[in-house]
DNA sequence: AATGAATGAGGATTCATTCAT
DNA sequence: TATGAATGAATCCTCATTCAT
């Protein structure tokens, strides 16, 4: 153990930063559940009751290492959403999107256990201060949608943000099989579910937005009326 | 106990059935990490070994419990689709869907778990049979999506079937915070995380339908281009 | 299942047999704890509640076995003892044994469980019967031995043979190792616990038994004094 | 609980044997399986996890103990057979060992659960360890062995130690009755099976010992030949 | 007599977290 | 601050045995 005491600001950000890359490490072979704090400290050179100085829980932990992430991707995404004016096309937008993902691999993956696992067994305080830091950065890049597509309406950006991410986190669960499953992948028949990420999150991504692109005004709530219609019939 | 012995197939299948509804009824106001097999055995007025005659594992019984839902969902939105020949407007197949959806409503819950948990800890042969049903029931309510909407070109059925997957288990992970979460979204400014699933995933899956049907012949791959362009710009 | 069912006594026997069969069958190749009761009725192509109507318990299931290696091995024996009356040279003798012993090579395994697995969890009746037939088939294996080996006094054949019991399983287990240990025998300096049964058996025994042979006369005794001594000096 | 934190090297070692003494402590009334980690645990005034610290299974935790018994039984022989250079009649050995036996009153019963039960579910490493330490302790007693015992050739100290192992453990299973057999010894000519520990273990140590100091050369390899013309004739 | 569904005691082990040092 | 020893809750699953059929 090194036993060097952060006692300024900085040095304490510095070992804190240390923590969270030996967890991102970690992460990119092997799962939430299937690491351990133990794992961590000793990869970080630090004892394991030294962990918990800087972080509350294990969760807590990756929950920072997701806002981190999140972070770099808006910054990301941010920085090419604005680096025109001009309106952005399906197609460009998906492009943006998916550069901005790339940046940071173990996002989907981070983001694919926020709800169901990093949200619970974390403090009111550390969970509003991730609730507000989210909301900022997402409002922020709504903005820029809505710049970037003329197309949306007021709230619409912010929408479309939580439609990203739900896509995000709901096409990598898909393409991320349990090891029995990626085996059995090769099987007749069940090489329909081998779903690589990217071009199925491009694909559905640009369907979403092409369909947001449309005007509504042409089938105004008929929905509903149409289908009973054709159920009577 | 009861020590009814269950000997004639249709008994097995009886009793498995009552495990399976005891199962089901703890997950309406539980999780799967909160439900122990001991709450199972005992809400179905059975020994706890006696479960693990019917399922291996703990997996292997939500597994089954995520078949059902389903199977009753595709055959749910199968009669649905078969009501009619007549092409479906994007609000009339979302409509479809979410009725269908509302029949199960633990579906989304249970998606919401299927590959970050149940998939793990289940033998091949359970996963073999599971995935060769939902293969299965995919392409049928696949065939029936393509016979109904018109634009969808061959395979883009299955793939609006997966697409309709992730959105349901995405937005359902969105919808469902966690308790602490839940807590926070009175804050000023953390409203918007206050995401109902029925409109957000209607307003997400009508998009998505809508972009599927746009023509993509005027927008050929352009994409790409298009954006190194405006970024070089 | 067959459901045949056995009324003839000779038919009882039978599927007896058939059990104790199959049982020892699979004792060949796995351990008493190794062996599930389910194992040995599929084997014997029985229902598992059926074992139970022949053997209260596992344990009496494997002590009847052992019963019967222990009853073959004594036959083997006692006929190899009666082919002469001549005095036996001790190698001669644990020739007899050794030999008697292959006939039945799964006794060795079975005495090593006998004390420590086997007559717990037995009945008291059951335990009596055993240990009276074993009493009275040890005792005649005894005065048969005392026939062919002049030196021993009365009731020294008896000792002899509790003797060679406490050989044959102590070696036993000496020589069958775990398979972690197995796995070390390659190891430099640990070749030495690489102790085949047979030779090693044979040197004890042939050992054990010129020692009986020895008049004991001449050192009347005085081994505790010799020592006393000694150690003061 | 202490909370008593063993920092230093020599205070986590106190506790270490502190866990072991409270082991054979129990092991002393009960058995191998009978007793639970739990009770050591409480016993030695420790948390459970505490336990798994310091060893890594409850095989490991009694195969250490072992070592220690056979460390200790091995001292006292070894320092015994040191006293003096004169050579040793077999009952002034058979003594020593008895002697030496009699200070580790628990190592028989180790013994016997050594290689049935301990050298199972302990990993590589500790039962290389242990059985390094076995061979290097056993050799050493062999040559103390060799030196006092003039008729034994090179290598007979070796056999000699595992012969004395054989009998040690051969003997306390015999004499170590289960609860049922116990209370059987009562019955008419079952008495034959009540077998004390040690006045049998002194025969047959003895006269094993008595053989092995015969001269071979007068009855050589002949034994084999004899015993077929025997059966012959 | 035969069956196999039902039973439930039984226990080692992990690991996030705490806190004495 | 840093440490790592101490904690103990938490639970799935096996399998010998029973007994309704």
């Amino acid at each position: 153990m090194m036993q060097r005491r952060a006692r300024q600001v900085h040095q304490k950000e510095e070992r804190r930063q240390e923590i969270l890359a030996a967890a991102l490490e970690l992460f990119k072979t092997s799962s939430f559940q299937g690491i351990t704090m133990a794992e961590i400290a000793q990869k970080s050179h630090l004892g394991k009751g030294t962990i918990f100085i800087y972080f509350n829980t294990k969760e807590q932990l990756f929950l920072t290492l997701a806002e981190q992430e999140f972070l770099e991707f808006f910054e990301a995404l941010d920085e090419r959403l604005s680096l025109s004016k001009a309106p952005l096309s399906p197609g460009a937008l998906t492009n943006l999107v998916v550069e901005s993902l790339e940046c940071r691999p173990q996002l989907p993956s981070l983001a694919a256990i926020l709800h169901t696992v990093l949200e619970h067994n974390v403090d009111r305080l550390t969970t509003l201060k991730f609730k507000e830091f989210l909301a900022n950065r997402a409002l922020r890049t709504a903005r820029n949608l809505e710049h970037r597509l003329p197309f949306l309406s007021p709230g619409q950006g912010l929408e479309l943000v939580f439609q990203i991410h739900v896509l995000v986190l709901g096409v990598w669960q898909v393409s991320d099989p349990a090891p029995v499953v990626k085996d059995l992948l090769k099987a007749p028949g069940l090489h329909i579910f081998d779903i690589p990420f990217r071009p199925f999150f491009e694909r559905s991504l640009m369907a979403l937005i092409r369909g947001l692109e449309q005007p509504r005004s042409f089938q105004p709530q008929r929905s509903l009326f149409e289908e009973q219609t054709e159920a009577q019939g």
